[in-house]
DNA sequence: AATCTTCTTGACGAGGTTTTTACGCCCGTG
DNA sequence: CACGGGCGTAAAAACCTCGTCAAGAAGATT
């Protein structure tokens, strides 16, 4: 029986990929409540692409799982950011437990929205409020935090200008003109390594923007 | 070398009780951001300590210790409501990792209110209510007190305006305009060393104000 | 009653923030 | 290739926020 099979039979909406790449990008674009990764997997290991996610911001929780019985793998895993780990082979049930566990922390956290979020060398601290750059603090205008967290609650996706009218300037009557490429170019200046050529405020033209790492 | 001694050599606050009816106690009456519960325990098993505290509430973190190695009592263990598990004897680096693990989840949000506080050379008691700066005793008016008292309980956030209005002045309508930004000039003026450049008393332009040190 | 302390408020200015304006470039299209 | 709309950017203009001061109200103290 596999784990998807198992997790399914729980009555858990289950989805499953058969290499490295493919489940890092389903696990960037799409939205789960937990990954559970297995340190051998084809083409990247679960340390790599947990690492990877980790790095690019996403906070979903992670389940290692791998055969390997050495302590220093599983301090490893736990180091790169999983939130737990289990040995193979492993009794169902425990497995089901630790789901269940992590699926009851994960949601408590989902009530309080914390925020914090990391590109490049930029760190940015939504709850906080700060933001710094290869360590450096950086000082950002309340217009231009809103903006950039719309763009990083949304990021992966194409924001349309309309849309960050109505939800970062609220509807505001006639605020239109380049106000919001102002702000988009001061975020790149005081963001991107390369303001004059921004890889992760992205424009696409005739729509809007995109904050994709 | 003991779990205790190990933790406070990571550099973390530790408290310890060597049966479980006084770690139930002690755990329901202050707040932790952690505990460590072992199975074994006198007078009560680790795992009673866990099923009390949640039924009474407490979603404090909890790492259960055991000797036991039947995969039973593991997923006994997970299902009354510990967040993780770690059989003895287990590695001390796989025990800090996991607690690392744990608090990078739980302690995101935890402030616990202080009752006395220093910074620079100003130490805050708040329980009598005292201050002093350089061992000058320094007077607080009870509005001062009490908005020193707040910024500190959530230091490193920025506190909004309206955050400050709500529980410092308690909805009191209409208070608004400048009151709050005099008393927290006053704060400046008797507490920071350089009342024009503040250091501690952070002010966030649109937003609040941030304690920070 | 007189005085003192605390709290609130309004006026004002310095300085930061946001919007607008203006101009030039780039890119896709005919 | 010429054209036009969309975008980048700098600078000016409009706007807003906060720190400070001074004055007054309310309450406590003497």
């Amino acid at each position: 029986m596999t784990v998807s099979d198992l997790l399914a039979d729980e009555g858990y909406v289950v989805e499953s990929a058969s290499d490295g790449p493919t489940g890092l990008a389903r696990a960037t674009n799409e939205p789960f409540d937990l990954l559970i990764l297995d340190v051998m997997l084809p083409g990247m290991s679960g340390f790599e692409v947990c690492r990877e996610l980790r790095q690019h911001g996403k906070d979903v929780a992670i389940l290692m799982l791998t055969a390997k019985t050495q302590v220093v793998d599983r301090v490893v895993g736990l180091k790169l950011g999983a939130d737990d780990y289990l040995n193979k082979p492993f009794d169902p049930a425990e497995l089901v437990a630790r789901v269940e566990a992590l699926l009851r922390r994960v949601c408590k956290e989902k009530l309080t929205p914390v925020v914090s979020f990391q590109f490049s060398d930029v760190d940015v601290d939504f709850e906080k409020g700060e933001v710094t750059k290869g360590g450096e603090s950086v000082a950002l205008a309340g217009k231009e935090l809103q903006l950039l967290r719309y763009l990083v609650d949304h990021r992966g996706k194409v924001v349309p200008r309309e849309e960050l009218l109505e939800n970062v300037w609220e509807y505001q009557a006639g605020v239109s003109s380049r106000t919001i490429d102002v702000h988009v170019a001061w975020l790149r200046q005081k963001l991107e390594t390369y303001p004059q050529n921004p890889r992760y405020i992205q424009t696409v033209r005739g729509v809007g923007y995109r904050f994709s790492n």
